[in-house]
RNA sequence: GAGCCCAUAGCUCAGUUGGUUAGAGCGCCAGGUUGUGGCCCUGGAGGCCGUGGGUUCAAUUCCCAUUGGGCUCCCCA
């Protein structure tokens, strides 16, 4: 096209009128579900100190390390928010929530940036919904976070999902079996994949979630975290499943699944879909009891999960699954002349007031090309006001669909409306 | 960071042994119906054929570069 057209970042998209409406509605189950189970929105600043994030979501991650936004000015470093946990963990420490007594439920939905490649299911500029339990190690938590995220898809209507679970053990459990793993894959180290050998002394647990062919061979024998989780959180991680298998809520277990951010312990989850092509990951989350401290509050237990919006779409597009009905004017005012569009600028009001739908035509177009406007609309009434009607005061009452008219005062239209 | 594909009207796409005014369907606007939509008919607006360069008498078409988009690997939402 035209070469000076401004145009939208890449990997970052409008959503327009058509699209729009989905949003709303999926927003509207999150924020209803929320009420239900009682979390209170949690809204943060998009930019926040490029340290949180750092800190919080560990050095060595992916996110981390390659794909933030930043940028500076003066003294103050700004990071576009990866993702939300680590801000919500920051807000919680700020505010002193935890004077506030209890635990903090939280949910949050915005948008999160990361500098990616843009692909399916991928962009720079996504959309995440969420929730933080904040103040409690109880696996009643754990499940609390897991059925609350179900919930959300289960009223979606979303089908072909599966939650994998695990449990990544608190910091002992980890420094034994990390020892464990680095004592396994020594001797095949230099036949590991590049990344594998870098990350064989910095993280070794993300060798398992490596994807190269050269990896899985040796990946497949590798020793299991669940062998080498302290008896707490062995005990942790039973009661989280008892309880999932006493509300029915189906799992399959993955002693693989690591998660590619550094602040989780103990339960890690991940929800997947075969709808969704090679981005096949929902949403995620688990416990991070020491997030809260990293990042500058008392030692607090918490745990969450994360889901984005454009995949659960994704899948439900596969799926055929309707997001919403469009949102169509219930009455169309068609006018002619200038004391008809008087009229109709104060009457449109009376009939919004009723909580109605209304609209108009703005450019003084013929009837002919109102009624069109009100077709393409999809109006489910019409009222045509011209110098007769004026005179009479019985309004051209047309119902769309049926292709009827009748003749009646305002107030009556009025009534019919609203018991329509 | 690496690989593959694509680029013509608002949208979906036709369009070569390179040839003069670049097409269709849908959509949009208007008329047929001077106060009435959806069907039908007629007309109209809307493209420097992504950008720059090269080859050629001649390029939307061939070559190169570039930009943008899509998909994939890695990783994640």
């Amino acid at each position: 096209m035209a070469q000076n057209r401004f145009q939208t970042h890449h990997g970052m998209k409008d959503i327009l009128p058509g699209e729009s409406e989905k949003w709303r509605y999926v927003e509207d189950i999150i924020k209803k579900t929320a009420r239900e189970f009682h979390f209170s929105e949690i809204r943060t600043p998009v930019l926040e100190q490029t340290e949180l994030i750092a800190r919080g979501v560990g050095q060595l991650t992916d996110i981390v390390s390659k794909e933030m936004f930043t940028f500076e000015r003066g003294e103050d470093n700004y990071v576009l928010r990866p993702e939300c946990t680590a801000p919500v963990a920051r807000a919680f420490v700020e505010h002193h929530l935890d004077q506030r007594g209890g635990v903090q439920k939280l949910f949050y939905i915005g948008p999160m940036f990361r500098a990616e490649r843009p692909q399916k299911g991928r962009q720079r500029q996504f959309h995440q919904f969420g929730a933080e339990l904040i103040g409690s190690s109880d696996p009643i938590a754990d499940v609390e976070i897991i059925r609350f995220m179900m919930r959300i898809y289960e009223k979606i209507g979303l089908k072909n999902i599966t939650l994998q679970l695990n449990s990544v053990g608190n910091p002992e459990s980890r420094n034994n079996y990390r020892e464990a793993l680095q004592n396994y894959f020594r001797p095949h180290l230099n036949e590991l994949s590049e990344v594998s050998q870098a990350r064989f002394e910095t993280n070794p647990m993300r060798i398992l979630d490596s994807k190269e062919d050269e990896d899985q061979k040796w990946v497949a024998d590798a020793p299991l975290i669940t062998d080498y989780l302290s008896e707490e959180c062995q005990s942790h991680y039973a009661e989280v499943k008892r309880l999932l298998n006493e509300l029915g809520i189906p799992y399959t277990e993955n002693p693989l699944l690591v998660r590619g951010l550094d602040y989780y312990t103990r339960t890690a989850f991940e929800l997947t879909s075969t709808d969704l092509g090679s981005q096949d990951a929902l949403g995620g989350g688990g416990r991070y009891d020491l997030l809260i401290e990293e990042v500058g509050g008392k030692p607090t237990p918490a745990v969450g999960f994360a889901s984005g919006i454009e995949r659960l779409m994704i899948a439900c597009e596969s799926l055929d699954i309707p997001l919403g009905e469009n949102d169509f004017p219930d009455v169309y005012i068609i006018t002619r002349g200038d004391k008809a569009r008087n009229w109709a600028v104060k009457a449109i009001d009376q009939i919004r007031n009723t909580g109605i739908s209304a609209t108009m035509d703005y450019s003084g177009r013929s009837i002919k090309a109102q009624m069109k406007d009100a077709n393409r609309q999809e109006a489910t009434y019409a009222v045509i006001v011209g110098d007769s009607e004026l005179e009479t005061g019985l309004f051209t009452f047309r119902n769309m669909k049926e292709s009827e008219e009748e003749l009646l005062p305002f107030e009556k239209i009025l009534q019919k409306l609203i018991h329509a």
